[in-house]
DNA sequence: AATCATTTTCAAACCGCTTTGAATGGCTCC
DNA sequence: GGAGCCATTCAAAGCGGTTTGAAAATGATT
């Protein structure tokens, strides 16, 4: 069933029942009525292809995901932001898609979406440091949102993001007040823009405080379990090893964990650990009493907001780069207590 | 830059240079080579609103993600799944469509993806006992595969799914020849049909040494960590404790070993666990030594193969109900030992 | 009743490609 | 030199909607 054929059964032209269906103003009540009535009835919906090509808006959205091409990691908190992304995009009619593209033909992958037209809009995942991607967004003039920032960008561009220097300022603060004054800093890979910003609110708090960061005590690697366990181990072999550890991610800590529980050290209280934790939907840091001491801030929201303000700058119902930023909230758990001795 | 001014510049017709491009033989070889150049030059791409509303094909995949209302949980293996189907659409020139959607209207998107035509087929993920998507997306004649099987669907349907059942069951042999007689089964919820297949398995493999399995140690929860832990803590709880358990997920297991250890139990020594491993590549099972002793199965490379073979039906390389069976490895870790005492 | 403004409807062009069916031109062959 | 045959090329008709500009119907005004 498609237009044509409806506005034959109406006696109608295709003209009308399209403006009566789409809302226009110039067509009688009545006419709208049976209309809309005959589409239910003959359970007509408009091709999307066909709108798409007439109307010139591809009515959906791109996510391209870097897979970085040496170890292969697909971001965890990935599917989280698409979630609270994908909710919004449904709301408002706009389809998502998904483009898994080794990060060394990245650009290649946006220009192609331009020049087809496949997508009105792209959110741009895990930015780094003066990341060439955004420039290049610039230039092909599609709107776009960042998940996170890009240290050294200069150009002007919409963004959500978490306030990450704050998060681990205070997390840092936090340990300080309990006493310990070795904290060690498990970040994720340091030219990703957030872990930069992390450990700039680390460092911020110790030198407030007049210490200065220790690179034995900070190490920087991929977010993972392993990782979290190795960095642990490495840890534990220092002679003058940390009391407390901050952790970028929940999956990483639990490495931590399990590299400082193995040598005997009972996490909560011969050694702290504060985490981020981005309330991932299969990784909750516990029920009611939270596991981890954490900043916490859902990535999900965060979906739900990136998504939001793309549709906003694609409608044109706002104009020019928006900018928001969430603050995380720090959240005390069991994993953390006073520096003893 | 579209096809109209190409040819225009070329001083052909629209006809001809469409055909050249998409490889026709009745075009000359030389006429061939200056559209391609041309076509080169001014970075001209076909428009894919275009070509879909031309060819009637949506040059595109639906991923429907349920998201399951009552505890919103999005499945952890989802990405890494969507990792491996990404690299065999990109290379087939299909996009990703991925729709997020309250579990309790999956029926209304699936027909409107039909009468939208806005994919040409579909991959169903976690599919249930005589999951009713099953029989209606044959009713709606959309090429489409199921990650997984349904247990009691008798319409025949193209899936890929792992050895579930042998490989739970092989893990519970293994674990009786290390002289374990209690073992617990820390398994996922069982509607889902992966878990189900799996409780099989272990049923399967304790009957066949004469052993009964015990509902008082197995639990069916939602793979997550915090379920892990509490089912650990629910076994630690009984007189007669179990020495050993199977657990459905790398996560979950995490929690389970949480719960273990806090009450000072060893992993390895003082209790046996076998898990299974999907190689999530956030969460690997150790470099090296795995972690864990598991049943291991790559995720991505079902995405893969589900991909492909979707492809295949929706050009029609193949017809009828295609099945790929893949067997998931046991591999040896750290996490099981021999009964004792 | 004629005029004019307003409401409602329609025919046709268009979006940018594919594809059918016909036309053109060169060659071979008798 | 005309018929027949390829090899190339093209004009035009889709695909299924939206949108422009004009026409028809209605109502108000004089």
């Amino acid at each position: 069933m498609n237009l044509k054929e409806l506005a034959r059964k109406l006696d109608l032209s295709p003209t009308t029942v399209s403006r009566a269906l789409n809302g226009y103003p110039e067509v009688n009540e009545a006419t709208r009525e049976r209309v809309a009535a005959a589409a239910r009835r003959y359970n007509y919906k408009p091709n999307t292809r066909a709108i798409r090509l007439a109307t010139g808006r591809a009515m959906a959205v791109g996510h391209v995901i870097p897979l970085a091409t040496r170890h292969e990691i697909v971001n965890p908190v990935f599917a989280d932001f698409i979630a609270g992304a994908g909710e919004v995009y449904s709301r408002n009619g706009y389809d998502m898609l998904l483009s898994v593209v080794p990060d060394d033909n990245e650009e290649r992958v946006y220009r192609e979406l331009k020049s087809r037209g496949t997508v009105d809009g792209v959110i741009l995942h895990a930015p780094r440091m003066e990341d060439p991607r955004i420039p290049l967004l610039v230039e092909l003039d599609i709107p776009f949102v960042v998940h996170g920032r890009a240290t050294g960008t200069t150009l002007p561009y919409s963004w959500v993001d978490v306030n990450n220097r704050r998060a681990f300022q205070r997390a840092t603060e936090f340990l300080l007040d309990l006493g310990h004054r070795r904290i060690a800093l498990i970040n994720g890979l340091e030219f990703m823009d957030f872990a930069l910003r992390r450990r700039r609110g680390y460092e911020d708090a110790l030198t407030a405080r007049g210490l200065t960061a220790d690179p034995a005590i900070m190490v920087s690697e991929e977010m993972t379990e392993t990782a979290g366990y190795r960095a642990a181990l490495h840890m534990l072999a220092l002679d003058q090893r940390p009391t407390a550890a901050i952790v970028s991610s929940m999956i990483m800590a639990m490495g931590v964990r399990r590299g400082f529980e193995e040598r005997g050290l009972r996490v909560g209280r011969d050694v702290s650990i504060i985490i981020h934790d981005d309330e991932l939907s299969y990784l909750r840091n516990g029920d009611d009493v939270p596991i981890f001491t954490a900043t916490r801030s859902s990535v999900r929201e965060a979906g739900r907001q990136a998504a939001d303000m793309l549709i906003s700058l694609i409608t044109g119902k706002v104009t020019g780069p928006q900018e928001l930023l969430l603050e995380a909230e720090l959240i005390i758990g069991q994993s953390t207590g006073p520096f003893t001795g």
